[in-house]
RNA sequence: CGGGGCGUAGCGCAGCCUGGUAGCGCAUCUGCUUUGGGAGCAGAGGGCCGGAGGUUCGAAUCCUCUCGCCCCGACCA
């Protein structure tokens, strides 16, 4: 490609708008535009390197034996209804209607539809396993689109469903899976790691997430520091606590507390550390209110108290609700005294509070040298909390540390929850009919390209690992109107052309510096610089990584451009 | 949906408080010079000041409503 044909335009300043080093560069450097919020169009350079992902993606699916099909993004809403989530899906799934007035709504995910193809033509055990994916525009009407292509509303998804007779099978495909995964991203040049995850909304037992580490990643992950146990903090357990020895009881006291109501300022004002004080959290559930209990310096978990509930809805009570249960303000709430009918969730780590601090329930008021079983019942306790930094590993006990991560795949096993739901059968060998389990699998194709430039970048621009640059090497010719350099460049360019290399020559009547600019803000990998040397048949030859310069002949520029793609 | 901020040339911004000819830098176009890290000089084009109402002799500026965008939060295969 010459660069003076190529539909590139660059920015030497940043829109005020991003917030991402990924998002910052892939507008500067020409490869996405925003056409309104969470919604981008993909310029060629973007498109190529898009490319690129979906053809590693595709090589790697084709090896496990998954077959490429393509669905429609538009869905009727029967189907939806037939699952059931046309109304839990929420606000998330944007709903049209036709000419005719029928109701549809763009595929946010397409488990669905494949469900509906696969039932419709499968029948037997030996039909199975079936293994279908695709790579399509996926729409979710999110609340909040935000960080370029990280978090749009319509993006480009890799997502795959396969269908088993037993755990066993599908099992075996969820690890093929996982290897497959594992191989994609490490050729993407990523560095990241397979965490354990929440099943979330789509149901289902097993899950891993494919977090690329960056402190720009918007989820947080408990990575043990000596053994290989990585998870979503949202999953990651947290053990009881041992057992504290007993102090010294003081007395039941109610304190003044003016003005002071979060668990730091109580503590604070009371001498205390937030480990001494007991947080006592409003939640209003779909079955009522919930009063959850921790220690004050620990923070509840929100997905584990919902599975702990067994609710999918729940939130935090409103001023008027939170009043309503202790007969107080927001901020001074404590276990003793709440009144009406509310769930209590207490979490392990309040077993180990002794002479404890916590609300009294009356405005600016809290009581102090409370005591388990003295001054109330200790009550059942369950894990609710957030892991933390040094908190024990689940599988090894050594400390964790918390780790940002960008989420780029997620494997899940779907278990019955949709073959049922849609009545997708098969019958056995002996003539019975099962529900059909499970996998489902995808990967952000976009949200994977943003990620590799998170980890690979610099102040001057991109520094795109080979498989994902949208050209592998580049020549600069310094002088376009001197027929010396013209020609060496030339001749450089159609050789490596020859080598069905992606190459970039930038013949533009632009200065140099323009070029090298450019050049480093594209963040192609490898470098040819045709200038002054050319006379002499000599080039300059440098990685946009290191910028170490060799100076080369002519002669040998194919060649070591081949060995410095491999490097 | 709650809180905050911003809409003025393709991009980045000033002007608004205190109403009176719409500006600056970059980019674009023309010419000359320049050619190894975002060139210099000279000239030119480009605006419904997000939109609609209102106040006023007069509105980018003041008031009301609206639309869009961004940030924080809640939410999220």
């Amino acid at each position: 490609m010459r660069y003076s044909k190529l539909f590139l335009h660059t920015l030497k300043e940043t829109p005020a708008d991003a917030e991402l080093i990924s998002h910052k560069f892939m507008l500067r450097s020409g490869m996405i535009r925003k056409l309104a919020s969470g919604l981008y169009s993909y310029l060629p350079t973007g498109l190529r390197s898009i490319h690129k992902v979906m053809a590693i993606v595709r090589e790697e699916m084709n090896a496990i034996d998954a077959q490429e099909v393509m669905l429609p993004m538009v869905q009727p809403a029967e189907l939806w209804q037939e699952s059931g989530r046309w109304d839990l899906y929420g606000k998330e799934l944007l709903r049209l209607k036709d000419r005719h007035d029928k109701s549809f709504c763009l595929g946010p995910t397409h488990e669905e539809v494949i469900t509906d193809i696969v039932r419709g033509f499968v029948r037997s055990y030996r039909e199975l396993p079936v293994y279908l994916y695709q790579i399509h525009t996926k729409f979710r009407d999110e609340i909040r689109p935000r960080f370029g292509l990280m978090r749009s509303r319509e993006f480009i998804m890799k997502d795959g469903y396969s269908f088993h007779v037993n755990d066993e099978d599908l099992d075996r495909t969820y690890q093929a899976t996982y290897g497959a995964y594992n191989r994609i991203f490490e050729r993407c040049g990523l560095d990241f790691r397979p965490v354990e995850a929440d099943t979330g909304s789509i149901g289902g037992h097993a899950s891993h997430e494919f977090m690329v580490m960056a402190d720009a990643g918007e989820d947080a992950i408990a990575c043990c520091t000596a053994c290989s146990y990585a998870a979503n903090v949202e999953l990651a357990p947290c053990p009881l606590p041992d057992t504290a020895s007993p102090a010294t009881p003081e007395p039941l006291q109610e304190v003044p507390t003016p003005g002071k109501s979060s668990v730091e300022e109580v503590a604070a004002f009371l001498g205390k550390g937030p480990a001494q004080v007991l947080k006592t959290l409003i939640y209003m559930g779909e079955k009522g209110p919930v009063v959850a209990l921790i220690r004050g310096d620990y923070s509840i978990n929100e997905v584990k108290l919902q599975r702990h509930l067994g609710i999918d809805e729940l939130r935090m009570a409103t001023d008027e609700e939170v009043a309503a249960i202790t007969g107080a303000p927001v901020g001074f709430a404590g276990p003793i005294g709440l009144r009406g009918s509310y769930t209590l969730a207490a979490d392990h780590s309040v077993t180990t509070l002794q002479n404890f601090v916590a609300g009294a329930n009356t405005f600016e008021k809290h009581l102090t040298g409370i005591n388990w079983n003295r001054d109330l019942p200790l009550p059942a306790t369950t894990d609710i909390r957030i892991i933390t930094e040094n908190d024990p590993c689940p599988k090894c006990g050594n400390p964790v540390e918390i780790r940002r991560g960008i989420e780029v795949g997620h494997v899940f096993k779907l278990g019955t929850k949709y073959s049922k739901a849609l009545n997708a059968c098969f019958t056995d060998d002996k003539g019975m009919e099962h529900p059909m389990i499970m996998g489902c699998y995808g990967i952000g194709i976009g949200r994977t390209v943003a990620a590799c430039i998170e980890q690979n970048h610099d102040g001057n621009g991109i520094v795109f690992p080979v498989p994902v640059a949208p050209f592998s090497c580049l020549i600069t010719l310094i002088n376009p109107r001197d027929a010396q350099m013209t020609q060496t460049a030339e001749g450089i360019y159609n050789g490596l052309l020859r080598q069905g290399l992606d190459v970039l020559l930038d013949d533009r009547d632009e200065r140099p510096g323009v070029k090298f600019k450019d050049a480093d803000l594209i963040g192609i990998p490898v470098r040819i610089v045709v200038g002054k040397g050319a006379k002499d048949g000599m080039v300059e030859m440098s990685l946009r990584k290191n910028n170490e310069k060799l100076t080369v002949p002519v002669s040998s520029c194919i060649e070591t451009t081949l060995r410095l793609l491999k490097s």
